[in-house]
DNA sequence: CAATAGTCGACTAACTCAATCGACTTAGTG
DNA sequence: CACTAAGTCGATTGAGTTAGTCGACTATTG
């Protein structure tokens, strides 16, 4: 039930360009140093985002990538979807990937996938990158505050 | 997100063995037929199964893998932690496998993956074979009387 | 003792993941 | 207009994991 690094890395970044949107684009070395990720293997993971419509980007000087879109209007189920395809456990029972399950004698089975599914979509679904954005803002003052 | 095969076999198995409970033990090969399972590759997830402490087995002709308690003892999310190790979907969050998250900068995320956590710990931990065995009897029944 | 069935460790082919590289295009600056 | 900063793109690589196989061994039963 893991996620992959690349999963992990483009909800980063994003969360980054959140925190900085409606500011100048950010270059993908500032992504890399804020977020300490590889700087080559971001390059690729941004412009998937692209691709997908979450990012725009400028080229040539004070260029960088930006939101295409307000980060309360993006969640964290869509962008994971991109990197690493449905969320479900097994392909059965992904929403996304449809595939017809021959195991009818493990249909007990089906029943309980379908519900980690359902837990996890719903999670991350709710969970935009604005109020990440927010969440983080917040932590940040608090331990600026002294906790 | 995804499970690995191998958890999967691995909980089909012990369905299996569930369904089956206090007859006989079942042979690899059965359990194998049973629920499409390359057999080789069943042995092992069999044999770590045993080592966890999970099944007992008898050698020998009439011998086979038997539950090593009641499958109202045994949830799913004990079986996939064996197969796959951690449920979280990055270590930092993880509650078997402790790791300290150096990003504090993302920590925004943080508290999302533990939601995520969470919520599939609590399904796989409340799911017992036994109510997943006695789904399977309602739905292979159900299917007799033809729906 | 022959046949059955689990045990164990080694092995491998295919694949995925994480990351790197080089060459190219585009845009702004002096 | 030349220079440089920055994103674009495709190919490649190395390491590790996954899924699966194999052969030789041990225990049990009839």
């Amino acid at each position: 039930m893991r996620l992959s690094t690349k999963g992990e890395y483009a909800s980063r970044a994003m969360l980054e360009l959140s925190l900085h949107h409606e500011e100048k684009p950010l270059h993908i070395r500032d992504i890399s140093k804020a977020q300490d990720i590889p700087e080559r293997f971001l390059e690729q993971i941004l412009l998937q985002l692209k691709r997908a419509g979450y990012l725009r980007s400028r080229k040539g000087p004070n260029g960088g990538y930006y939101l295409s879109k307000p980060p309360a209007e993006i969640n964290v189920a869509e962008v994971i979807r991109v990197m690493d395809g449905p969320l479900a456990p097994i392909d059965c029972v992904s929403v996304t990937a449809h595939e017809v399950c021959p195991h009818e004698s493990s249909c007990g089975l089906k029943g309980l996938w379908k519900e980690v599914r359902d837990a996890v979509a719903k999670i991350m679904e709710t969970a935009t990158f604005e109020e990440l954005a927010e969440r983080t803002r917040a932590a940040r003052a608090g331990r600026r505050r002294g906790a």
